[in-house]
DNA sequence: TTGGTATGGTAAAACGTTACAGCAGAAACG
DNA sequence: CGTTTCTGCTGTAACGTTTTACCATACCAA
């Protein structure tokens, strides 16, 4: 079975008797400068769109105007609840403006975010936002060389010309969290990192080393147990930590959400109450967080609500005629108090 | 500041010394039929390529060729932990294959699942994968026309041609739950439904009565809370189900296992032990019913293996040369029995 | 009349590919 | 040596839009 033509719009135009250049500008909405079109001729035209079922071909068009209408997405792990709340953020006013969205998963895997790079230089589209943990200055260059707008939520503000970045100055909100640690008590706290190769994982680690310091905590290195942001790595670390050749931590901090719920989980394995043994707190605030018992400490960052600034950074680039200066965004953090510490 | 164009196919033409119709079936890596280009006009065009830092223009490509290479992807809730692994797995066979990703995140509302349908038609994208909640029939066909392949997952295996769907018939593994809980001596078993409206909240919802039915324990209406699939209707749903006007139910099944969660953290606030004074179980097996505590006893659809299932049937019928009949592929379940149970 | 200026349109050339048909030259064959 | 058959390549026409420049007519003022 063969399939019948989809209608273009010649044939739109043939229909309502007129040219190619007025059908496509009344179904544009064309008015402003030199364009005028009759209402009668308006009428004509819609109604041989409605007959002929006429949907614009998104291809020819970006090949024209050079423009895909479309924006990517790349996050590490789509499967840390953090970032499907993201993409959601981004997703709502990606459409509301007319933005259709690819999704990357990197799935954790360098050479994931390497593939990200070449697929959207071919699809062209017109922007993208990113969580990169892996690409370096120089992908993203190569990026805004093509012409792409790009936004990046980032803790390392490596201000590359044209990459506006959703700032993740997080000093702060760890010093408190910490400072909330510590005031409750507790001397030795551990920490399970997250990747370190990955900027927040570096970060969150750094911020833990630098709020002890202030705090005039001597650093103990059998205390930190390096991990991948995930819940599978935590029962080990969890067991490394409690290991008899050094005295327990009575808090842990954990890198992120998924890791300090798999860690809470883990703890009463052995047998160990939270709060009242062992303190733990994570970071990102993932709706689980609020809802477990005990309801986790942690540190809110709104990811539906970043996801629509990431987005609206590069709608205004897009949207704007000259070339925007980068921009900086810092972001809101929140310490948030509940009862696993 | 003026950005210097991207060099196009005619540009590594030039440089390599030959047509622009070689250069392009040496990049495509044509060689079958009467396609024939020496080993040294390869070498020259390709490191024409390499020099201009060619790539092509996947708009361009597409217009030409009518294949996007565009797979898109909707899912009623991307919130739900159940789908970023759905969407894992489709991105997984997708890449591979290479295909790109465009997700749709319907948020629960009807009408962003429309926009879906207008979206995808104006892109041409070559395939969708959908778990419609509210799409009808009669917008299935509407793709179909469009030469769009649709593979869906649903329990209702409403044959559209050209359509291939993954069957969900949970009716087994629905009646093993039900029995599970008989078997533990529960006679007074509720149900947390999902939105009614939806394919799988009612199937569930039917699966939950018939297997009562054949236990001949008669039908409760007060034991019902009708929900919506998310944990914030939970609560309130359980102040329902125990309120004093009839006697308070054993067990739980929740339509999910989001729901699932969300009500053991509501009877542990009301001071019920779980399984001890009630029994919960759910829906999906995400990532956290199992690490939780009680871990959470569940009917298991290996989400991702059911998106990659899914991208699979798809790419089968983009590959084939003739039309492919529409196919049902019904999927596995297990019972998963854990502690909550 | 002449010229100027709105008004409502149209023709043709892109945008960057790929598909199709064809065409030289060399080699093979009788 | 004339014909056929490979080999390796090229020219051109699409694909469906939007953009630019231009063209009729009609109307109005001088």
């Amino acid at each position: 079975m063969t399939h019948k033509r989809r209608s273009t719009l010649r044939d739109v135009a043939r229909q309502a008797g007129v040219s190619v250049t007025t059908a496509s500008q009344v179904v544009n909405g064309r008015s402003g400068g030199n364009i005028r079109i009759s209402e009668a001729t308006r009428q004509r035209v819609w109604e041989a769109v409605r007959t002929l079922g006429y949907t614009p071909n998104a291809s020819a068009r970006s090949l024209r105007t050079r423009k895909t209408n479309l924006l990517a997405v790349l996050v590490p792990d789509i499967a840390n609840p953090f970032y499907p709340q993201l993409i959601r953020g981004v997703q709502q006013v990606a459409s509301a403006e007319g933005y259709d969205l690819l999704v990357y998963d990197a799935d954790d895997h360098p050479q994931r975010e390497k593939a990200f790079v070449e697929a959207i230089l071919q699809r062209q589209v017109d922007g993208v936002i990113m969580v990169p943990f892996f690409l370096q200055d120089e992908d993203l260059e190569r990026i805004t060389r093509a012409n792409i707008a790009v936004a990046v939520m980032s803790g390392a503000p490596s201000m590359i010309p044209g990459v506006d970045v959703l700032k993740v100055d997080d000093t702060a909100a760890l010093s408190g969290l910490i400072n909330h640690l510590i005031a409750k008590g507790h001397r030795r706290i551990a920490h399970l990192s997250g990747t370190l190769n990955t900027i927040a994982g570096r970060g969150r680690f750094k911020g833990y080393r630098r709020a002890l310091k202030e705090a005039g905590i001597p650093y103990d290195q059998r205390l930190v147990g390096i991990g991948n942001f995930r819940a599978d790595c935590v029962p080990g670390l969890i067991e490394q930590l409690f290991a008899p050749d050094h005295p327990a931590p009575t808090a842990i901090f954990a890198a992120n959400d998924v890791m300090a719920i798999a860690a809470i989980y883990a703890l009463k394995r052995r047998g160990l109450r939270v709060p009242e043994d062992v303190a733990v707190c994570g970071y990102d605030n993932i709706p689980e967080a609020a809802a477990m018992i005990p309801a986790l400490t942690t540190i809110d960052q709104n990811m539906q609500q970043e996801g629509r600034m990431l987005a609206r950074l590069l709608v205004e680039r897009l949207g704007s005629p000259t070339r925007l200066p980068e921009r900086a965004v810092p972001f809101e953090f929140r310490l948030v108090i509940r009862e696993s510490t």
